[in-house]
RNA sequence: GCCCCCAUCGUCUAGGGGACCAGGACAUGACCCUUUCAAGGUCAAGACCGGAGUUCGAAUCUCCGUGGGGGCACCA
């Protein structure tokens, strides 16, 4: 670590109204990466204010997400901390007593307008090609009587009083000041009816309740952050880093993911939600490193990053503010080459369950060399059944069509299986050494090219047109198994 | 309609006035390696949105256009 920077105090604050999505996870990570490299906290705030689209599976998916990424908490829901509560559904309280107290500072005021009564003039405004916006009303009621009136009962909800003339600037740390006039900021809400606070004051409260100094969230916010700054300086209150990630744009760089994209990309194999990266057969350190890269980048050179790398590298100036479109493609390359980086004890420990759920045993006599004969070839974890499975299965199953062809024939092929026999039975141990000469040899004699007499074999042997190298296979099936399975060829070979 | 943001190869990006007839990566094509498929190696093709300025000099700064994206809720 070569940062001198005080430690940051970095929140990840989602709703959990739906699964966590790759831009999610990045934000996250942002956040996580900036809070380790400065020794600072990452903190996990849950962010359920909206009762309506609330859905009680999502904490847990998200928290499960952060999990599986590697990249836990210092404070939140589960693990407390010194802020406590983390989920804004039970500071209620506290968000309500910083309205009132903007509305005694004159920074706010309670509204009695009804929904339709709002909707309506929104029509009407829309209809008049104006910005649809609060048309001021309630704003200039008496505040003596206002008080009195949200004190006896009557439904409302509490606005902040946005200045009227006048500029409001404000800074993002990816793209400098960002002026706009104060004419074109809404009275928007901070307090429902419901007497819950909604985004604009709950995340403004938490941030600096608990103490955040760095702010990643999506562009998205870009529109409402002078408001945000505004409540920030209503309330004489210090304001975080802001930074506002670029969006993530779907695979052809038109328009952010949908719904229907969303779809689309997992019947293609490739996943949206992170809950579907393990099923897809990914692993946490090749999406940590793709997520990172979308948005960011380090050199003209470096690509490959491990999380300790990322966490000793990342930087906020090297941030993009550009919209960047999901690459698939390099997420899959990535997979591959943190799948080779990986010791093959650990690799093996991971396709393990790939075989057991296609109901292999996998016997853990030969799993380290089976996954060592594997690991070059795999880029995702679902190929490797495909690929190895032979290994496990007490047949294999024989495509004669794969092996004889209009370059061998039927008659050719059981001979030469004959003759693979005849030499591999006359050696106790069938390796590279001892064979591939033979082989080559009896390829010659027969008129055959290599390839085919190799092809033969390997079909003979896993019962797949494409494995790993023979001579690799051979010592892990054990001389037993490789004379049962080509004595089995042999047989059906004579008969075809 | 109004407001905001963005703009380098198909995609992710390096670049922050001369180091750039623009570098890397994915994908693509060719070749090498080779018992298959990969991996690995070599090479190829491929971009500064347009126009004005500023400057001796602009991918880099300014403005205008255009294009793309986002927002305009008692959602976040």
């Amino acid at each position: 670590m070569t940062t001198t920077n005080p430690p940051a105090r970095v929140r990840f604050a989602p709703s959990p109204t739906g699964f966590l999505h790759i831009g999610g996870a990045r934000t996250a990570l942002y956040d996580y990466l900036l809070a380790k490299q400065t020794g600072g906290a990452f903190i996990l705030r849950i962010e359920d204010t909206d009762q309506k689209r609330y859905q009680d599976t999502a904490e847990q998916d998200i928290k499960d997400a952060l999990a599986w990424m590697g990249i836990q908490p210092d404070e939140g829901p589960d693990r407390g901390g010194p802020y406590a509560p983390y989920r804004q559904s039970q500071r209620s309280q506290i968000y309500r007593d910083i309205a009132e107290e903007l509305i005694e500072k004159d920074q706010a005021y309670y509204c009695f307008c009804t929904t339709e009564r709002l909707s309506e003039v929104r029509d009407q405004q829309q209809k008049n090609n104006q910005t649809p916006h609060y048309d001021g009303t309630c704003r200039r009621l008496d505040k003596k009587e206002a008080v009195n009136r949200a004190a006896s009962g009557e439904p409302h909800v509490i606005r902040f009083k946005s200045p009227r003339g006048g500029t409001t600037t404000a800074v993002d740390a990816l793209r400098g000041e960002i002026t706009v006039e104060n004419s074109s900021l809404d009275d928007i809400i901070l307090i429902k009816s419901t007497g819950l606070a909604v985004y604009h004051l709950a995340a403004m409260v938490d941030d600096h309740l608990m103490g955040i100094t760095h702010v990643f969230r999506g562009s998205e916010w870009l529109p409402t952050f002078p408001i945000h700054v505004l409540v920030y300086r209503a309330l004489g209150w210090d304001e975080p880093i802001w930074v506002h990630l670029s969006v993530l744009l779907k695979p052809d760089g038109k328009g952010k993911m949908s719904k229907r994209d969303t779809e689309l990309a997992r019947e293609q194999g490739y996943p949206i939600f992170m809950k579907d990266m393990e099923d897809l057969g990914y692993i946490p350190e090749a999406v940590i490193n793709w997520i990172a890269l979308m948005g960011w980048s380090y050199d003209d050179k470096t690509e490959y990053f491990t999380l300790s790398d990322l966490v000793d590298k990342f930087s906020i100036d090297k941030l993009n503010p550009s919209p960047a479109a999901i690459n698939f493609s390099k997420l899959d390359h990535f997979n591959g080459l943190h799948i080779r980086e990986l010791a093959v004890e650990d690799f093996a420990k991971r396709i393990k369950p790939w075989f057991e759920k296609a109901g292999l045993l996998p016997r853990d006599e030969i799993l380290v060399p089976v996954a060592a004969a594997l690991q070059k070839r795999t880029k995702k974890l679902t190929e490797v059944v495909d690929m190895g499975g032979f290994f496990f299965h007490d047949e294999v199953g024989l495509a004669l069509d794969r092996i004889v062809s209009s370059k061998l024939s039927a008659g050719q092929a059981a001979e030469a299986a004959e003759r693979i026999l005849e030499i591999f039975r006359g050696l106790d141990e069938i390796t590279q050494d001892k064979a591939e000469t033979a082989l080559r040899e009896l390829a010659s004699q027969m008129g055959l090219k290599a390839g085919q007499i190799f092809g033969l074999l390997r079909e003979s042997l896993t019962g797949q047109k494409v494995s790993p190298p023979i001579f690799d296979i051979i010592p892990i099936l054990g001389r037993e198994l490789v004379l049962e399975r080509l004595e089995k060829a042999h047989k059906i070979l004579s008969k075809a």
